[in-house]
DNA sequence: ATGTGACTGGCAGTCCGTT
DNA sequence: CAACGGACTGCCAGTCACA
């Protein structure tokens, strides 16, 4: 039942949602990086939740993911 | 007819939704600043788009604005 | 293909004040 | 009450070598 209660910190649900939807796409993170303009390792970094990206890099993962940032922090408040 | 062409920047359509959102709540700067456990001048700047705001920030303005960031983030794609 | 530590430059974020 | 300037600190952005 459970609900929760202690949530996972933002960087956290916000890699998770990144990595489930570009799994979902069949992309790898190099492609994905690519995709986004964005560095490779850097991406590693984000799907881990070990960054707290700022707006701007948080579009161009929305862009290069195919959704809408509501769509993509809609998982990120699920999550 | 058209809709959309130069959208504004991700950094001013943010700032507007959460402008908006603080004016329809009733409340000051100063006043949400506090409730977000950010600084007064670093809204200020954040509301004229001048700021690119990391996730940590986004989420406690979120909170402090009674909202998903979903929600949030709907009205900055709106934008 | 991805994870991780380390590194540096620039800006996120704070705080003083004035308009 | 909000815009804006200046100065400061800490952390994000961006990169590499290597496991």
């Amino acid at each position: 039942m459970g609900k929760k209660k202690g949530r996972a910190d933002v960087r956290e649900r916000f890699g998770l949602a990144v990595k489930v939807r570009r799994e979902a796409l069949g992309l790898t993170q190099e492609d994905l990086a690519a995709a986004a303009g964005i560095h490779r390792t850097y991406l590693s970094d984000v799907e881990r939740g070990t960054r707290n990206l700022s707006l701007i890099n948080v579009e161009r993962l929305a862009a290069a993911l195919q959704v809408t940032m509501a769509e993509l922090f809609a998982a990120v408040d699920a999550g």
